[in-house]
DNA sequence: GTTCTCGGTTACCGAAGGGTACCGAGGCAC
DNA sequence: GTGCCTCGGTACCCTTCGGTAACCGAGAAC
């Protein structure tokens, strides 16, 4: 790994909560926008639709409008896309493992 | 993984642009405020303080100091933090590899 | 005595994050 | 007709994030 400070814009983008949470989500295949929603809890609709846009432009995954009513749109992950949940996977699961201790620590912190 | 949801707020702490890059660079070992700063290229000297003691309240290291003149204050994964850098290892070396493919997909979408 | 160092803290302020209300067009019930 | 629903998205607005710059205190170097 020669050149970590590189790194950090990407990290600005891939290192986003809801970017991370999207990723996984469309990891079994495409998924609507309503069904993104209902999937990743507390998401708002906006911070959906703009993380989207962010990952479409950063090729992440892609965005296929059919042209119905009601509006039918539905997002992929692309290959890139795809390696990045590959490499995301690790952090998510040790975020749900982790959750207790990090609450344990938190609440010994703030009693000192 | 049972409860994606949850690790929302995980994810707000370690799923941070500096919070990856510190943790990266305290993995071979203690290392003071100073060289911190500057081997993370681009951070400002509050962000650091202000990352650090958020990652110290989560456990994720411990903040050492030695009362002495001029100061001298070290910083050091705890076993969790250790854990932490393994789970966000992928992330970072994906970030690094991919960032050609990430500003050229960008460039594409800015020019449609 | 002036200036440098380390590891911060604080005030200020612009930029970005993020919630809510609203939209448009078709379908359906009545 | 008239309501009201859905889906995907935008406009508005407030709040938090985060960078810059100034300041600190005590020793040490010049």
């Amino acid at each position: 790994m020669q050149d970590p400070c590189q790194a950090r814009e990407v990290l600005g983008i891939v290192g986003d909560k809801w970017a991370l949470l999207i990723v996984r989500t469309l990891k079994d295949g495409p998924r609507r926008f309503t069904e993104l929603k209902r999937a990743i809890d507390g998401i708002s609709q906006r911070m959906l639709t703009v993380t989207l846009r962010d990952l479409e432009r950063d090729g992440i995954l892609t965005r296929t409008v059919r042209n119905v009513m009601p509006p039918h749109v539905s997002y992929e992950l692309t290959t890139m896309g795809r390696t990045l949940r590959e490499a995301t996977a690790p952090l998510l699961e040790w975020s749900i493992t982790h959750l207790p201790h990090i609450d344990a620590a938190r609440a010994a912190y703030d009693n000192r």
